[in-house]
DNA sequence: AACAAAATAGACCAATCGGTCAAATTATTA
DNA sequence: TAATAATTTGACCGATTGGTCTATTTTGTT
């Protein structure tokens, strides 16, 4: 009967998140199972009980973990806009967000992950693989819900845009090609 | 008065290509220094005499061969081609023809790089933004001199696009993502 | 030939890597 | 409450990490 917050974080979560935060800044190799016990407190035999697949299995689970992060705050910031491209735009302006509000330690959430080689974990490789599948099918069917022509292969457009414009906001340390993404969407776009 | 070919590639060079090959494919963090010392044959002693600055170092350096080879075969793709469209639809398929060679395996040389956070080897964070400050300055210079508008933003769109659609070619294993940028070109490029 | 500088060679180091395992503890069910 | 299952705990393991250091060999210069 201990005084326990409302919420109480299971112990399996808490490794997938803070493997999530690590995996996306550093990748998969730069992601240590010794740093997540540390900085989470948890033993590694709990890590092992709960992952018997090991640093293969918990980084599978924290690239769907990131993939479903990533793709509600995209919807969270396309809801209740009147255009399309108004709606990616938002898109757009929440990735700046994040990268000022991290000092440019943000990155793409997956492609970390997915850029690396891997034909050694080709789980964690699946899990990138499902994870832009459900992004790439879920712009489609927004952008073909408000009537736009050639919906696939616009969405993939611009997922490339996104992924490509955040590797490139990394690198240089400031949003230029994240603001050139939205005058572009202008371009390509019907306007209101 | 050694029997030896015509070429003779230095220590370092050797270093600096195996070490470039390693980081395309699996970043920072994944490229390891016993393991470029191994597959060369080059003692321990040799490396640290030839960069003092270590990994950091020679990971710089190999930033920098990355670049310029990749720039390199862009130029080489693009030239005498007849449209600016032409010549940029080259480089993509030049980038189809790596990918397919290495089963996918071949990615974005410097992304590997640049996408893993970097607070820490500024050494390499900094080659990094030069590569892709050289590869955006000759992009525009090459829609410039052909009369685009907007050569600059232009030119980031494209980059942007490339980077992007390299990751989503790895996480996928297919080109479709790479030729969906094909035809996006013919849209925002003048015909012929 | 003699000397110095450059380069090669590899043994050795502490630290960390991912992973195993047996014991202790807590929760659950009978 | 007794038995059982789920979970936590942390010591321990071999392998590998990036790096240092002292010889030895090769090369260049006079």
């Amino acid at each position: 009967m201990t005084m326990e917050t409302a919420e109480q974080i299971s112990t399996r979560d808490r490794l997938i998140e803070k493997a999530s935060k690590l995996m996306e800044r550093k990748g998969y190799f730069g992601t240590g199972i010794n740093e997540i016990l540390k900085e989470t407190g948890i033993p590694k035999g709990s890590l092992y009980h709960h992952f018997p697949g090991g640093k293969n299995e918990l980084l599978k689970e924290a690239v769907i973990y990131s993939g479903k992060r990533q793709l509600r705050a995209y919807s969270d910031a396309m809801m209740g806009k009147k255009t399309v491209a108004n709606g990616l735009k938002a898109v757009i302006d929440y990735i700046i967000e994040q990268f000022l509000e991290t000092d440019f330690q943000y990155s793409c959430p997956i492609g970390a992950i997915a850029i690396e080689s891997a034909t050694e974990n080709k789980v964690v490789k699946d899990a990138c693989q499902q994870a832009y599948e459900k992004m790439e099918k879920s712009f489609e069917a927004y952008l073909n819900l408000n009537g736009i022509e050639d919906s696939l292969s616009t969405a993939r457009i611009i997922i490339n845009m996104i992924e490509g414009g955040s590797i490139l906001t990394k690198a240089h340390g400031n949003i230029e090609h994240l603001k050139v993404i939205k005058d572009h969407l202008n371009k390509i776009l019907p306007e209101s």
